[in-house]
DNA sequence: GTCCATGTTCTTTA
DNA sequence: CTAAAGAACATGGA
């Protein structure tokens, strides 16, 4: 579910719900999902508003008002809902927390009352996301690249220069560049006319170029289609994302290209799938 | 039963 | 040191 599209997509929806609501009361229904194990995360959210809610990478942060910070990562399957309370709890939900809102800041609520109260709730079937207590660490010690959307091509070029590695699994690399994933990785490099297995270093400057105007179109137009649902995926209001119609070649094994009717191959690297066209993404 | 999946991290191997 | 390959995590759909 979950790139930086998909996720700026949560983070904007959920903004129109939760920020600067206040959490009531919180339940942690799997201890284990958050990181580090004995933060009781319930007392830490009780009484707590939400200052702000941003995007880092694929990660959604969360400040409060005391100026402490977590973030969720959505790992494959991960959700985070707001939704009605009286809505059923469905399976592989890991967290619920009553969020009062002010009836000026929403639409929810019935009229005359000042307050409504709305559940944020996280599920993840896999389990491979979860929630990370930050504190107030000022930075979060886990190293992660730059931001995509506002890499400079120079930045970038630099970046590229020494890995001597397929440039698939450089643009996967999180602490390369952090945000990507296997989709948007295969939608950039075709957009870039770039063949998966080019070695990074071997890309000239104008192949470089074209790849970081590529990426940040490509991420653009994903987050304005409010991402791609391919399965699980929705945002804060449930809603699928549009993307997945416009994909060129994620997914699209043995269809014609889009661009000149050749097949789209697909290969295994990095123990992901990866998908191009043998035609417009050449190798030289 | 099999294979595959939008992610990350660790281990092994070269 | 670099990086590739594989496995691991856990669940569910085709």
């Amino acid at each position: 579910m979950p790139e930086l599209p998909e996720v700026q997509t949560v983070v904007t929806t959920l903004r129109q719900f939760v920020l600067n609501a206040r959490i009531t009361s919180a339940i942690l229904l799997r201890t284990d999902i958050c990181i580090p194990s004995g933060i009781d995360l319930p007392a830490k959210l009780t009484g707590r508003s939400i200052s702000a809610i941003d995007r880092r990478a694929k990660r959604i942060v969360f400040t409060l008002d005391t100026g402490e910070r977590f973030y969720i990562h959505l790992g494959m399957t991960g959700q985070l809902l707001v939704v009605d309370p009286q809505t059923p709890v469905a399976k592989h939900t890991h967290l619920i927390a009553d969020c009062r809102l002010r009836i000026a800041d929403s639409k929810a609520g019935a009229p005359g009352k000042p307050y409504a109260i709305a559940q944020l709730r996280f599920v993840d079937p896999r389990r491979f996301g979860g929630i990370w207590w930050l504190g107030e660490s000022a930075d979060d010690p886990n190293a992660l690249g730059p931001e995509p959307l506002t890499l400079r091509t120079a930045a970038l070029a630099k970046r590229l220069a020494r890995p001597r590695r397929p440039i698939k699994s450089a643009l996967l690399d999180q602490s390369l560049i952090a945000g990507l994933g296997n989709i948007y990785v295969d939608e950039a490099l075709f957009a870039a006319g770039l063949h998966p297995l080019t070695l990074a270093c071997d890309l000239s400057p104008a192949q470089v170029a074209k790849l970081s105007r590529a990426i940040k179109q490509t991420l653009r137009s994903a987050i304005q289609a409010g991402g791609s649902t391919l399965r699980d995926y929705v945002n804060a209001n449930g809603q699928r994302g549009q993307y997945q119609s416009r994909h060129r070649v994620y997914d699209r094994a043995n269809q014609p290209c889009r661009r000149c009717k050749t097949p789209i191959a697909r290969i295994v690297l990095g123990g992901r799938s990866t998908h191009f066209c043998p035609q417009c993404q050449n190798r030289d």
